[in-house]
RNA sequence: CGGGGUAUAGUGCAACGGCAGCACGAGUCUUUUGGGAAGAUUUAAUCUCGGUUCGAAUCCGAGUACCCCGACCA
């Protein structure tokens, strides 16, 4: 895309009110857009990350048996009443119809939804497991939104629900969906700083698992035990107090109490519902035997903005951001210099046939420092640079954004640079 | 929801109770082109409501919004 026509352009400074890290450079950067505490706008930059990292959740779904539904965000306050939680789920957005003075909610999440639609259809066992998946936007009404996207009002979400015959079936998938979260942040280029962490289970299980990004700007203290790679939350294990009936004594893999406190982020949440929703529902199954019993669920949540901002949290330096390849709004950002617009402009269109994502900077009316700065800002991962200089020794020059390193290429070796590492 | 802070042009900053200025941005013209270029010129602002005062961006009161800390967060 030509850079003279991408909406906004970028800012010299950030405003004044925002202090982390993730909201000053994506809103300088032109990703997004506050438009109040906890709502923001994708920006075409900002929108094509969140594509990115849709396409990598939903491909993993999809590898973990998911199928992918659209669910409303409008809802009954009636199915809020089965489970109780219109009084007792706080961040409940509820309002009343102004012609019907019916009570709505807007969706938090859709556990209130799914289990009365699933229970709509007799099903037998041999309907199960079935995992149903969306990705979409939650409202909660939060008492202090904050850390830019990081903690929204509106927000969007990945949300999976697994409906089983019987606990052991819904273990086996609960520890698949282990592994597929643990290839999505992987593949999102945070795998290294994100650790698998047990967290309360609520009633129905001893602990649920949380995925915590190891970034300052995160909300949750954690303990680190190195030797296992797995963390636990504060909620369930303070260090220095005598184990109670809420916490453990160390780490729950090798018993370790040598832990190493950090703060973190929760990218994402994977939790045993067991018949928590299925049964003030009443979804059941018919068994084997003829007899009807409760469905056993699950649910799996991934915060996409989130996701974004943590990978900008833990991805920048002082000039701008860091995209990792498999997430980045273009795989190169090519930029002129010196009006050779001609012979640019033909590399652009060669890059464009070959299937390349091209951010091109055709600026006319921008010098190469204001150029140089909104490249490093927007941190796409390769920089071509066309000038006099290049074009002199008929190349192209290429830096990388995370490294730093800069090569002199021709068109062929530059196409194969920004594709080689891609997967 | 408790505590703290802030509110002036698109953005960032000034202005003793006395003519609202500067920088960046944006528009026009000229020059410039390897790390946020130069000149000329134009554009655009005091969060809302009330009070004090001859006079309020400035003082007082209320409200609203945003940011931060805490509580909360299946």
């Amino acid at each position: 895309m030509l850079q003279s026509k991408l909406f906004p352009r970028t800012q010299k400074e950030a405003p004044k009110d925002e202090v982390s890290a993730n909201a000053r450079l994506l809103i300088r950067a032109g990703f997004i857009d506050k438009l109040m505490a906890g709502v923001y706008t994708y920006l075409p930059l900002g929108f094509r990350v969140l594509k990115k990292i849709e396409n990598i959740i939903r491909e993993e779904m999809e590898k973990a048996g998911g199928v992918e539904i659209l669910m409303p965000s409008l809802q009954p306050k009636e199915n809020w009443e089965k489970t109780g939680r219109w009084e007792t789920y706080d961040s409940l957005f509820k309002f009343v119809s102004y012609y019907s003075k019916t009570e709505l909610a807007l969706g938090p999440t859709h556990e209130e939804i799914i289990s009365p639609l699933a229970g709509k259809f007799n099903l037998s066992y041999k309907n199960l497991p079935f995992y149903l998946f969306q990705i979409q936007n939650k409202f909660r009404d939060e008492k202090r939104a904050k850390s830019g996207i990081m903690r929204g009002r509106e927000f969007i979400m990945k949300d999976l629900y697994s409906f089983h015959a019987g606990e052991n079936d819904l273990d086996d998938y609960y520890e698949k969906m282990k592994a597929c979260y643990k290839n999505i942040f992987d593949k999102a280029g945070i795998g290294e700083k994100t650790y698998l962490t047990f967290a309360s289970g609520g009633s129905f299980s001893k602990y649920s698992h949380e995925f915590q990004t190891i970034t300052d700007a995160g909300e949750d203290i954690i303990y680190l035990c190195e030797k296992c790679g797995v963390a636990i939350n504060s909620e369930i294990f303070q260090p220095a107090t005598l184990t109670s009936d809420v916490n453990v004594a160390g780490c729950p893999e090798c018993g370790s109490k040598n832990l190493v406190e950090k703060k973190a982020i929760e990218v994402g949440n994977i939790f045993k519902l067991k018949t928590k929703y299925s049964e003030p529902f009443g979804l059941k199954f018919t068994d084997e035997n003829g007899e009807e019993k409760d469905v056993i669920m699950g649910c799996y949540g991934i915060g996409l903005g989130r996701l974004l901002g943590t990978i900008a949290e833990i991805n920048h330096d002082d000039k701008g951001i860091i995209w990792p390849e498999s997430v980045a709004p273009f795989a190169v950002h090519l930029l002129v210099l010196g009006g050779l617009t001609a012979k640019c402009g033909e590399i652009y269109e060669n890059l464009q046939k070959r299937g390349i994502e091209v951010l091109y900077d055709d600026r006319e009316d921008a010098s190469p420092g204001e150029k140089f700065a909104d490249a490093d800002l927007i941190g796409i991962p390769y920089r071509a640079v066309v000038s006099e200089k290049t074009l002199a020794q008929g190349k192209v020059e290429i830096k990388n954004r995370k490294t730093g390193e800069i090569k002199l290429v021709n068109e062929k070796e530059l196409l194969k640079a920004v594709t080689s590492s891609d997967d």
